[in-house]
DNA sequence: ATAGTTGCAAAACCTTTGCAGTTAA
DNA sequence: TTAACTGCAAAGGTTTTGCAACTAT
């Protein structure tokens, strides 16, 4: 039962909770490769690649089962999708996943998310304006970070 | 020379010259592939990937020969590159190149361009606060288009 | 002559899919 | 028992790279 794959993922929170309700009430089955990566996403601060998701759960898990839990829980929005560098990165989404954008560093390859609700309105208000029934957005910014910006330009 | 190239392309626009200029002038050579991939560009109203371009030119250049002049395009701020939906896309950027971004309908595949100056002031200033140099940025909008959401929820 | 450009084919990636076995409900 | 889940391997796309020939300067 799913009391007990949150004992063993030992992962408990807003954001882990709904997504195991979300999968439940949408008629999925508690699996143990999707629970690990839920878990793992609700530990990041930041967007993982599906590689990186593989990685980090020391390919105990399948690729494909990856893919197949991302494709998932993208379709019921519990996790949103940000195109970065070619490769699709996930973080979670909707109740208890806090939503943000990233800005890249072009030199050093670091990502940095930040939040801002006056954007947020904006784009919705630009959404509106479209006609379109917005289910997500993604806004990355792509220059040199301060540090980068210090060693090449002193 | 310079001249006859553009003559046989057939393509001057603001953009173009800007681009053929600072390719000029950052080293490159005039050369038949990258000509017909700028001059296609300027063309648009807005963004192709690398296979678009390949196949609206007849497959008469070499796939690899778009993708490398698009890379060196992307490299000197000529054009801009856009994530849709896993592949990525150019457009001019720049002098002479028009600045928008992107909303998606999520059914249908329709992409439609738009542009928000306050948009733009709010991403740069958002790239102060964080420090950093932007050189580019972009925000594409996914949901449902006014057509589709007609069809499915009259 | 030098160094950038090009096309082709091969390689490298990321992502999806088919299939057979396993498992939750 | 049924339908979802999983892993593996194969397949499908996109993008990059090696290489030899070509060409603008």
């Amino acid at each position: 039962m799913g009391t007990v794959l949150t004992i063993i993922s030992g992962v408990s929170t807003p954001w882990t909770d709904h997504a195991r309700e979300r999968l439940v009430s949408s008629g999925h089955r508690a699996g143990g490769a999707r629970e690990r990566v839920v878990a793992l996403l609700s530990e990041q601060r930041c967007c993982l690649s599906a590689q990186d998701i593989h990685a980090r759960l020391d390919r105990e898990i399948g690729l494909a089962s990856v893919y197949r839990a991302l494709d998932t829980l993208t379709r019921l929005q519990l996790v949103s999708r940000v195109d970065v560098e070619g490769t699709a990165c996930y973080e979670p989404a909707g109740p208890g996943g806090d939503h943000h954008h990233h800005a890249i560093c072009g030199d050093c390859g670091r990502l940095d998310p930040f939040e801002d609700p006056e954007l947020e309105r904006l784009i919705d208000r630009a959404g509106e304006r479209l006609g379109y029934a917005l289910r997500a957005h993604d806004l990355v910014l792509h220059g040199r970070c301060p540090e980068c910006a210090r060693v090449h330009s002193p």
